[in-house]
RNA sequence: GUGAGUAUAGCUCAGUUGGUCAGAGCACCAGGUUGUGGCCCUGGGGGUCGUGGGUUCAAGUCCCACUACUCACCCCA
């Protein structure tokens, strides 16, 4: 048996309910806030993500689906969007048509990692892009919208942490910082931070090693050793969610894994995902278009995992989705009307009802039955005597009352079916 | 890449120290007076117990290998 790749999970039609909600629900909050979708391909040339996500970081390096393609072109599947959305951002020069582009994306990414509770080879993320201004204003925003999503799902168990990594060279005399603390100390760290010393020395903070977090609690803080300006944005960043009534806290060991950002960084936390935690994480990445070939333009942005954040639906119980129906069952008496069922169903379905029968040739019994397990709000009976004077037979299931309708009097049922409850 | 765990019907799982152990519930199908559902009752289909070896008179039940899956590390959404 061919079974699906390792790592990739099929949606079945069962499960698509919640999908749909959460991309209702994507789609609505982000109109809210006036940003418009963006698609681009699955793959995109190697080099893009190299440079747009660097060289070293885990993605690049090992997790990529990166193949030749039979013109010898290096191709890789999207591990993340960013990188691709700079890239049209620049390719289309969206920069000379408005001075700020505040764009959303829905998609599949893809990450040879090791499955685990949520985590895939092939997830789905939803994420957000603003590109033309430096205002911290959108550094909050991305924020409240993310906070938005997960908040009108229902999720409660959600902790957002922010933290800001200044500008480079901030940065850089910081790591300089860090390094003479850690000098002495190198021996006792794990040999994974080791190579994080010499590679990306702030990945250490991100070690859950018990020796490596003894270490790091006295290290000094990325935080005091902020450039003036970023220290600035920072504070405006906690104004405006404070002002919003978005709970935060600062986290001065939150690191992010790609090399592009800058400034603020943020992610939210549920409680209730198992070891993969982190629902949505994001910030601002002033360097990045530069770096891919466009004119020097600020963005930030963030991007949500879909399949953790339905999983976080779950674990809270908070999908409750309506359960789905149809409008009429078409009931067949007799097997030879089959021609009228159909054409009966069409010309319900041409006005606008969801409208279903058998196909099996099965007893009315069973016919019932069915119709009982759509959860079929009628049943429209088709045959015997009152077929022979020209007659339907529509019932309402739920209150099992039926009445006798004209098949020159369609209208009347299509009205009925349609104000059904009220 | 590293570690641990699991592997019995479509699904969730029982199967005691190896000897009627191939089962239950749900789901599915058919019937329960010949044209009407949800509840209930009766019956039915469906599994070479992940694969391959081994131990034994006898193996889902013990041992080994392989494969798949799950969780965790790692990393990130």
């Amino acid at each position: 048996m061919i079974k699906a790749i390792y790592g990739t999970k099929d949606i079945l039609p069962f499960d698509i309910r919640k999908w749909y909600h959460l991309e209702n629900t994507v789609k609505k909050v982000f109109r809210n806030f006036n940003y418009n979708e963006i698609r681009t391909p699955v793959f995109e040339e190697t080099a893009l993500f190299a440079r747009g996500i660097g060289e070293e970081t885990d993605i690049v390096s090992k997790e990529m689906y990166t193949f030749r393609d039979r013109s010898d072109t290096s191709i890789t599947l999207k591990p993340e969007m960013t990188a691709g959305v700079v890239r049209a951002y620049i390719e289309h020069s969206l920069g000379e048509k408005q001075p700020l582009t505040k764009v959303f994306y829905i998609s599949p990414m893809f990450r040879q990692e090791r499955p685990q509770a949520g985590r895939l080879r092939q997830f789905h993320q939803f994420g957000a892009e603003a590109l033309g201004s430096p205002s911290p204003l959108l550094d909050a925003e991305m924020i409240e919208m993310a906070f938005e999503i997960l908040r009108s799902l229902g999720l409660k168990d959600l902790s957002v942490k922010i933290n800001s990594l200044g500008i480079p060279s901030a940065r850089e005399n910081y790591k300089n910082e860090l390094r003479k603390y850690l000098s002495g100390k190198k021996d006792i760290l794990t040999e994974e931070s080791k190579i994080r010393f010499e590679k990306n020395i702030l990945r250490i903070f991100d070690s859950k090693a018990e020796q490596d977090q003894e270490i790091m609690k006295n290290a000094p803080l990325l935080i005091d050793y902020l450039d003036d300006e970023s220290k600035n944005d920072f504070e405006v960043v906690k104004t405006y969610l404070k002002n919003l009534n978005i709970p935060f806290e600062v986290e001065p060991k939150l690191v992010r894994g790609l090399d592009y950002y800058t400034k603020t960084t943020f992610e939210i936390i549920s409680g209730k995902v198992g070891a993969q935690s982190s629902l949505c994480g994001g910030g601002r990445y002033d360097l990045l278009v530069e770096e891919l070939g466009g004119k020097q333009t600020p963005g930030v942005g963030f991007a949500a995992g879909m399949e953790r954040i339905l999983l976080a639906c779950e674990n809270e119980n908070v999908l409750n989705l309506p359960e789905p129906f149809i409008d009429i069952y078409l009931v067949r008496i007799e097997n030879q009307l089959l021609l009228k069922v159909s054409e009966l169903a069409s010309y319900l379905r041409k006005n606008d009802l969801m409208v279903d029968y058998d196909y099996l040739n099965r007893s009315v019994k069973a016919q019932m039955r069915e119709a009982n397990k759509m959860n079929a709000r009628f049943v429209l009976f088709i045959g015997g005597d009152e077929f022979k004077n020209d007659e339907i037979v529509l019932k309402d299931l739920s209150s099992g009352q039926q009445e006798n309708i004209k098949l020159n009097e369609l209208n009347k049922l299509i009205s009925r079916v349609k104000n059904y409850g009220t």
